[in-house]
DNA sequence: CTGCATCCTGCATGATACTG
DNA sequence: CAGTATCATGCAGGATGCAG
């Protein structure tokens, strides 16, 4: 698509060398990055849960949140949502297979940071004292 | 609590099981869940590199943004920040032996991004094809 | 109980200009 | 080239009230 003559004509061959520009890890990260999604994944890996139930097994989720996220997870095919007509209403959701798939995603992301959780602690108080007035946080 | 007599009473085995609220993973999404450190960790995972080369590499980033996650991932001990005293100025960024044991979870990332694409696109085309005016994106 | 609508705030990010 | 400083802003997330 006419790459112009500017010198710029070299592809980046960014990121991890097998795809575009960034792997996509843009798109995992969209979705579990956020503050909630791996939090009710994790608790929705011990079994179905009901609406209340994952709002009081994840500490700190406003209602609002909780279902903005399950809404999502919906969306993307990671857990479903079933409704019992009844009164009151009780709302169920599971995690789908590929949902199921994710949580050994998060296990690596747990063993990650339980093995390394130490060292970045003293890495930090080390620049943290090297750098008082960094700003960085 | 007063947990009531509705049933609930099933204590919540939250998390992973074996850890307290959150597990942790809060520790680490923290530090790569934000817009630009894996990708920057990715390009890193290459081999050493200057201030613009990475810049070029990530494309998008600002300088600002760019200096800010160098910077972080230099406190948290992932990567090392080598200043050459020369004109122009040159400032090297390499991957310290935690910030590469990071990149096989970034590997796990992608594998799973890539294996599981294709079906979130589609689990969400069906959704917002059921749900066009939800709101939820 | 489950969930949506509304309002409000802070923070992460972006844009731009300046410095060594 | 490699930053720092400042200002602007969009959106994620929190609080609250109402509804089925």
């Amino acid at each position: 698509m006419s790459v112009g003559h500017t010198g710029v004509t070299t592809e980046p061959v960014v990121s991890c060398g097998d795809e575009h520009e960034d792997c996509g890890i843009r798109e995992v990260l969209d979705r579990i990055g956020d503050k909630w999604s791996v939090l009710v994944v994790v608790e929705l890996a011990q079994g179905v849960r009901r609406f209340r139930q994952l709002q009081r097994a994840v500490p700190g989720i406003s209602q609002r949140m909780l279902t903005l996220t399950v809404r999502r997870l919906e969306r993307d095919g990671l857990v479903t949502r079933t409704v019992h007509p009844m009164v009151p209403p009780q709302v169920e959701y599971e995690l789908t297979a590929m949902g199921h798939s994710l949580t050994y995603l998060v296990k690596a992301l747990t063993d990650w940071s339980a093995e390394h959780r130490d060292a970045i602690a003293q890495a930090r108080q080390e620049w943290d004292a090297a750098y008082p007035d960094s700003g960085i946080r």
